[in-house]
This record gives structure tokens, sequence and C-alpha cells, in this order.
DNA sequence: ATTAAATGGCAACACTCAAAGACGTGGCAG
DNA sequence: CTGCCACGTCTTTGAGTGTTGCCATTTAAT
């Protein structure tokens, strides 16, 4: 592959010159502008990012850790920052850490290798508490962490708050909240406080049940949503704390033949593409996913640049109605 | 951040020693082993992956470059490939096409730029034509490209037959299949002859509905939906090219109050997580997705390493039976 | 003398960047 | 009108970026 030597040779420059064309830097004469162009495009040249990197002493890559790819949330969520970072010229190096903590650590070590101008991070372990590389940019979504640079998260406590304020509104006298994750700290904790509090304050009757961690990507709420249901035949309203655990309600709805809406209402969490493609669709929590990826790209490179960003952003959710409630 | 030298610096060698330790190379005493490493550990050392690429003039990234991200089989895919990469020591960067022609062709320039050790490319557009370059190896997914180096393929024509036959057999008297793309030499194509050639080696009524390019993102299949079946009441199978438009049968079906599987019978494709999560879950063509994504994997790999690898690959699909038929 | 073990020196990788140099132009004193 | 300097424009020189890999050197053992 051709080089700025080679490219510099093919004209009779020397590098500098060239690369100088190539990053519109410094004086240039037209005539040698064009000669330049003219030459990289006989030579095919591609300039070499490594060796730009390696000089420049930083990448335009920005590392994300998730959790699951494959769990719609996070799909969207990479989507989403793949698009911004895109925007403003940066790439994304995607890492899986599988709810595994030593998988964390190893990813966290290998962005650091790698010299990214920053990393995004969604996952959920506790091996980050000893990252204390200062020289990269670390912003953490839906979770705070102490050595963290940044982080944004969404209105979880609202969340919970909106789903059942809405429920009770419409009728429900004997709520069930379906909680992903029962770790501290984690955003589905804040969306049962917020839960809590609207039924205490409304005096209705609620029941909270959760599973252990790293559930993200498993479709068994099965057997726990089939012994709740059955148990407690009286349940009239119910907040998953995510779209695909709601879907798996709808499922052990049907099979219990309990109606949706008429008998059972529901409410997700997240508002992702499953959430419109069930029957019947689920009324969700929206997320802002998107301005959620953006405001996390945004800051990672804002930090990496040395700027200060704010320790943390808290973006609001709403309810979206569809025909679930 | 630490570099070799400081580490060198620290213990009283030179850079060189303390490479070979790192790499494990040449002949080092068990004393100076000891001692590198414990600089390393006081220094927190972490390795110039940038450098060293530089250096080997080779990367141990491979770029993907899908057209969807959000897409479940997208997600799925990329999770495994990520998942394959890592275990064997690449890291993966993705690249976001959205069907557009020239973002492909920039991501394809990028990773040129970036010196991937190779690429995977799932990308439908017409711009990878012109990629010749030759240093990079290209492995194609769902898509067979002549100047690529492999791709690899499941075999779409089975699962259009299988499809078909499982319909047929199952009672079917007038079939519909919902093809999401209507590009030639795409998969969909495929999956298309296999279905006509079963319906017409049985005898059986079909009729086959497309829509535009680019669909794979979106859940406006509706209209198309209801106003095929709406206008024939007498089909009573339908093959959709993919889950999530099979989603949408189901949702069509429910407004029509078409009973399903009893009243219609239904097949999807993919067998991505959404098959399971609807109501009734749907029986569907299961891809071979881990399969694919690693042997994708194992051939970048292998063609960036030199080794001949087999131009086209073709994987079995098989039928998922679940409660839709 | 030969060989093995342990380490060092140095160019190369492809690029950037600061500083210095070359070249032409114009102003101004002699 | 000439000679000199300063200045703006354009280009080159050379050092630096963190590693690797080849070759050389040293020491000790055979």
């Amino acid at each position: 592959m051709a080089t700025l030597k080679d490219v510099a040779a093919e004209c009779g420059l020397t590098v500098t010159t060239v690369s100088r064309v190539l990053n519109n830097r410094g004086y240039i004469s037209d005539e040698t502008r064009k000669k330049v162009y003219a030459a990289m495009d006989k030579l095919n040249y591609r300039p070499n990012e490594v060796a730009r990197s390696l000089s420049k002493k930083t990448t335009n890559t920005i590392g994300v850790i998730v959790p699951h790819i494959r769990h719609p949330y996070f799909a969207d969520m990479i989507s989403n920052i793949e698009n911004a970072a895109s925007k403003k010229g940066y790439k994304i190096m995607l890492c899986n850490a599988k709810g595994r903590n030593n998988k964390e650590k190893e990813y966290l070590d290998m962005c650091t290798s790698n010299r990214v101008a920053g990393i995004i991070l969604f996952s959920a372990g506790v091996a980050v508490q000893e990252f204390t590389d200062s020289n990269i940019a670390l912003v953490t979504v839906e979770r705070f962490i102490e050595n963290g640079t940044a982080a944004v998260e969404c209105d979880n406590r609202q969340g919970g708050e909106l789903a059942a304020k809405h429920l009770i509104e419409s009728g429900c006298k004997r709520l069930l909240m379906v909680s992903g994750v029962s770790e501290n700290s984690m955003p589905a904790d804040d969306r049962a406080l917020g839960f809590e509090d609207v039924c205490k304050q409304n005096g209705v009757f609620y029941k909270i049940i959760q599973t252990s961690i790293g559930q993200y990507d498993s479709l068994d709420y099965h057997e726990l949503l089939e012994g709740t249901l059955e148990l407690d035949e009286e349940i009239d309203g119910v907040f998953a704390s995510s779209d695909l655990i709601a879907a798996q309600v709808l499922q052990v709805c049907e099979k219990f033949g309990r109606k949706v809406p008429k008998d059972l209402k529901l409410v997700g969490f997240d508002d992702v593409m499953i959430s419109q493609l069930t029957n019947p669709p689920i009324s969700t929590i929206h997320q802002p996913i998107k301005e959620m990826a953006e405001t996390a790209v945004d800051m990672v490179i804002a930090a990496s640049e040395g700027k200060t960003v704010p320790k943390r952003t808290l973006l609001p959710v709403s309810l979206v109605k569809r025909e679930s409630t």
C-alpha cells in the first residue's frame, strides 16, 4: 500500500509537504496541491491511521462496552452511538462484556492498549471501580461510577412513577412490578423506588418481584411470571422493567386466558422495537435512547479533548400509550 | 502513560530486552523476567497497540459493516462475530452503513485507512464492486461478490422450500410470501425461488409480494399486509422472509380476526429472539447465525494470514416448529 | 574454538510537528 | 538606481511517536 513517501516521490516533494496538503495545514501553492492530489489518486493512497494515531498520541475511536449486544435496548444504543460518533469522525470499537467481570476488565485493558480516545461503558460489573487510568475518558450510561468522567442516565425513578400513575389512573387496584435485576444502584432499582412511592401515595396494593443479575438476555421469565400470576389472580396491572419482560408477560397472560388490557393492564420500559410488534402493542416508558447516546458520545469526545463535562446528566422519560393499557 | 522505555529505565535494561519478555521471544533470564514484570506492574504499563500495529504492519481488528445494527438479525450476527473474534484475540470495528452506498464506500475506506486485518461485509450496496484493495481480506455474508475473498451464506433456497413444504403439509391451500427486498441476487430472492418451486411442484396456489429496498428496519409492512390479506381472504398460509415481518403479519391477523394457526399458518425466517416473544410464538426457518458468524471470522483471519479459503460456503438452515403452524 | 545464553544497538514502521531554510517581493536608506 | 533587509509564502530538515526484529556483543560453559 502506498505511503506518504511514495506519494512524495511520485511528485518530487518531501513527505512533510504532502502531509500538509493532506491535513490542510500551513502554506501550500495551488500547483503543489494539485500535483499531490493527482499523485495520491494515481497511487490510490489511503492515509495510514495507525501511524497517524501513533504520532498524534490519540486515536479517533471510542470503545463501547456493553453487557449484551443482542438485547434490543443495547442494539439500539449501539446503533445510535455509532451514528453520533460517525458524524463526529469517530469510530466504534465494540466490546461485549457478557455480564462477566473479568471480560469487562479485559476489555477496559484492551481499550487502554488501543489508546481509544474514550470509553462508553454500559457494563454493570464492579471491576471498573479499579479503573483509574485518568488519561482515558470514561463515561458510563445508566450507571454512576465514582471514578468515571461522567455519567448519563435517564430518569428511572420518574419512569417508575409514570408507570404506576398510569396503571392506577387506568383503574388498576392490585399492581405487580417485574424487575430485571436486583443489584443495588442499578437503574431497575430506581424504577422500583418511583413505582413504590406512587403506589404508597395512592394506597394501592403492590408487589415487586425480581430475578438475579445478568438476565438481560434470557427469555426465561416465564416460570417466575407464571408462578406469580397464577398465585395471585387479582393482579390487574403489571409494570415490567423492560419491554422484553413485558412481551413475556403478554405470553403468560395469553396462556392463562387473561385479556390485555381488559383483565390486566401492562406497562413496559425502554420503548424498543418489540413493544410495537406484540399483540397488543405495549404501552411503555420511553427512554430517550438517541439523546442518551448522543450525550454520551459528545461527552467522551469533549472529555478526551480536555474539556470539563458535567459529572452526571439525567434525561427525562415519557409514557408512550399503546394498546396494553 | 508508561512506555517500554520507561519500563526499561525503571529496571536498568534496554527496550529490546523488555520487548522480548513482553512477547516471550528469545533468551531471557528468570531474574530479568521478574524484574521486568515488577516494573511493568509498578508503572501500570499497558502495551501500545497502535505502535505495535505500526511496527507489525497489521492490526488485530476486523471491520464489520452492516446495513442496520438495530435489526435483531444483525444484532445477533454482530454479537456472535464479536464473540468469535474476541476468542481469537481480535477486536471489532463496527460500521453502520444504513443502506446508503456512499456510507458503505466511506466505511470501506475507513477500514482500509485503519489497516484492519479484514472486513466482514453484510452490506448490500454496489459500491463494493470497486473495492479491490487486495491487501485486505473481504468476506461477505449473505451476499456473493466477485472481487470478495470469500462469501458465507445460508441455504436460502432450502429455507424457502422448507417453509413451503411445511405450510403445505400443514394443510394450507393458498399461500402468500412476503419478501423484504426485491433487489436481484439478494438472499430473499433465493428464498422466493425455493418457495415457488415447492408450490409449483405441489400445484398449490401462491402469491409473492415484496417491498422496496432497504426496509430492514422499518415497521411499516402493515399497509402492504392489510391490503393483501383483506383482498384475498382465502389465504391460509404465509411465509414471511423475516421474523420481523412475521410478527407484523401476526398483528394484522389479530386486527382482521384471523386466528393463527387455526385460520392462517405462518412461517418466519431468521429465528431471532422475537419469534419466541409473540403470541403465538412463530414457527420459523432457523439461520445458523452462530456458525455463519464463526465461519466468517475464521475466514477473514485465515485470509489475512495469507491462507486460501473457500470462495463460497453454504450453511444449511432448518425448520423450527413453534405455535404459528 | 565453538556454542549457548543473555542482553544491547539500531533501523524501520508511516506519520506529525516545530523550526529552519529558500525564494520572491517590496520598502527604504544610501 | 542599487543594495540590503524584512516579510510573507512555500518547502524541507530533522526529531519524535512506541514497538518490533535483525544483527552484534558479551560472558560463560563446553
